[in-house]
DNA sequence: GCTTGACTTAGAGCGCGCTCGAACTCGCAG
DNA sequence: CTGCGAGTTCGAGCGCGCTCTAAGTCAAGC
């Protein structure tokens, strides 16, 4: 699979496959073909697309780059990674229940609106 | 109120509060005492902690001084103001959707480590 | 009178996460 | 042979939202 379409597939940009690479988010850089092109497995896109998930939950690249740490040194960690996800989802919760509650705040000021233009 | 207090109770810094007024997001800069210390309201405060709950929902600081410029405007843009809420509330319920989405991936992922692990 | 502490200003600096530009190399189609 | 398009590298630049520094003012307490 080239560059472009492992963007395709994830959503990032050919610039940010190679931004984590260099930061090092890959579980190893992917081989190149004979031009000099990066060729990616589904394997990688897999993995790649976690990332994705993960920063789209708000996982730091820092948090990415512990977790692509542990993963890289085999199975050993499956217990680290196992705690980073659980601490990383309760944050996400966390989260959740914070937006729900400012959301709260902001359909009560709509509420006001509402009465202020008479219920329309 | 003293720029502190505010601070305290709307869990911002001064150096922010400060900032925000820089930027346009209050309704007015607070009138000064004798010393030349901003003096808050009530409502000073009430109007930055909702502010702070739409920047908690991720409005950004162009969003929030939209909405500051509105309601800067008076009455005329109740419908204005409401509508640019209810536009972000769809914003916010589509980004927790999401957010409860990418979870679901964790949570898989946690199970699949769980797997690995021998389901201890 | 001096220190302390809370405030003031203007403006610089920063951390994050990209995002882009410039210059280059390939392989292929016309 | 000439483009063209898709990739490459390195490093700089950027937008956001603060965050902080430096230097100053003022009021109150010792």
């Amino acid at each position: 699979m080239t560059i472009a379409q492992v963007a395709e597939r994830t959503g990032l940009t050919a610039h940010t496959l190679r931004y984590y690479e260099r930061t090092g988010l890959l579980l190893e850089p992917p081989p190149r073909g004979g031009n000099g092109h990066r060729r990616y497995t589904d394997r990688d896109a897999d993995w790649i697309r976690l990332l994705s998930r993960l920063r789209g939950t708000g996982m730091s690249i820092a948090g990415l780059r512990r977790y692509a740490d542990l993963a890289r040194r085999g199975e050993d960690t499956y217990a680290a990674r196992k705690e980073l996800l659980e601490a990383h989802r309760a944050d996400v919760v966390a989260k959740i229940e914070q937006l729900q509650d400012d959301l709260a705040h902001v359909d009560y000021k709509v509420e006001i609106y509402d009465k202020l233009m008479g219920e329309r």
